[in-house]
DNA sequence: TGTAATACTGTAATTATATACAGTAAAATA
DNA sequence: TATTTTACTGTATATAATTACAGTATTACA
């Protein structure tokens, strides 16, 4: 299914939140009133958009014939529980139950991807990106991963969070965003280096 | 409530089977069509009597403007999606519709206190807290706060977010996070200064 | 650089729908 | 027994709503 532009989002978010307040969907002069369109045809034309990306289907002939498909049906709301994972000792796997400080329910919208846990930060290597001590940061287990991408890894056991490069000569750069710490230069071949997964954002409280 | 007939329970039976399996309420001609009557009228004639019983109500000039009324209600699903709110231009409430890129479920335990919305943040003021420009911060609506607080306002019906602490005189003063932005310095009683409510956290996306 | 997709305005026709009015008839209720 | 309620038929009409057609302008994409 191909992503909503943010416009088609809202559109969507309409009918979801008319369903709820009044129990039945929007007319097209519903659509165009709430966003100030001036024509209903701009608002049937954003439910053809939505249509045509699956996200709904229209009753031909039927006033307020809109229907939500599944995965955005109000009905279900998918758990997606994932562990928070505190200080990871030297020589542990990420994922042993005695890390887990508890679980949250992560809709999968909200990175680029669907995470597989969450990581507790500890140093402050990251806090040009903004990621502080003690923050969460989203990670998905990865095989490979991109030049400038932030992620997990091991180094020598050691669960470390750096941005990920590589030189000329095939050797792994891992980059602090801190001034303060230099770079590491790694050998694949030589050292033990060991991708965890890439970081797909933070989650910050106050 | 007084009672309703065998015809009556049938029709609010095809009422909420209807919402059930299409997603919106039938028409008149539905109804008709589904027992057999040969005039639209009959199905408008039972409608009003369930008025006037008061299981549902009848919106006037709304196709399908049929609402069940609270006990028979179908819905009773509780989640807690909040909405993702865009660019708010001046002058306009943080919860208008036009504002909504799309909505999240966050789980009530992901920061301290149960977030009302989520905002996405323009501009560079709050980078040292780890705040930058399109992250999201989770946002609790108050009516005051304390020292320290990071903060979403309206200073002359701009939204901003900064840092809020009081003077000895009792003046607001609003710090950016960015040694580039100096303070704002507020008179509480002349100046526009209006809390919109209180940061619990960001959420940052790679 | 051309093409598709997005995001609308504007008009208008057709159909869908609500709803008023005028009846008939049986059953329930005061 | 008179009256209201229930349960319809039948017709008609205003308006609610879908939806086609003809445009414009901008952005994404290949």
């Amino acid at each position: 299914m191909k992503e909503l532009t943010q416009r088609q989002e809202q559109i969507l978010e309409l009918i979801k939140s008319n369903l709820e307040l009044k129990g039945f969907p929007p007319t097209r002069a519903d659509i165009a009133k709430t966003f100030g369109f001036k024509s209903p045809n701009a608002a049937e034309q954003h439910l053809r958009a939505l249509e045509k990306k699956g996200v709904i289907s229209i009753l031909s002939g039927a006033s307020r014939g809109i229907v939500l498909n599944e995965s955005h049906s109000l009905k279900n709301i998918k758990n997606n529980e994932i562990p928070i994972i505190g200080l990871v000792a030297a020589g542990q796997p990420m994922l042993a139950l005695e890390h887990v400080e508890k679980k949250l329910n992560i809709p999968e919208t909200m990175f680029r991807d669907n995470a597989d846990y969450l990581l507790r930060v500890k140093g402050d290597s990251m806090i040009d990106l903004g990621i502080h001590e003690d923050d969460l940061i989203a990670v998905k287990k990865e095989k490979e991963c991109k030049a400038g991408q932030v992620i997990v890894a091991r180094v020598n056991d050691e669960v470390t969070v750096k941005t990920f490069s590589k030189n000329k000569e095939g050797k792994i750069i891992l980059k602090a965003a801190n001034s303060k710490y230099s770079d590491i230069t790694l050998d694949p071949k030589n050292e033990d280096f060991f991708l965890e997964g890439v970081c797909l954002g933070v989650i910050k409280s106050f």
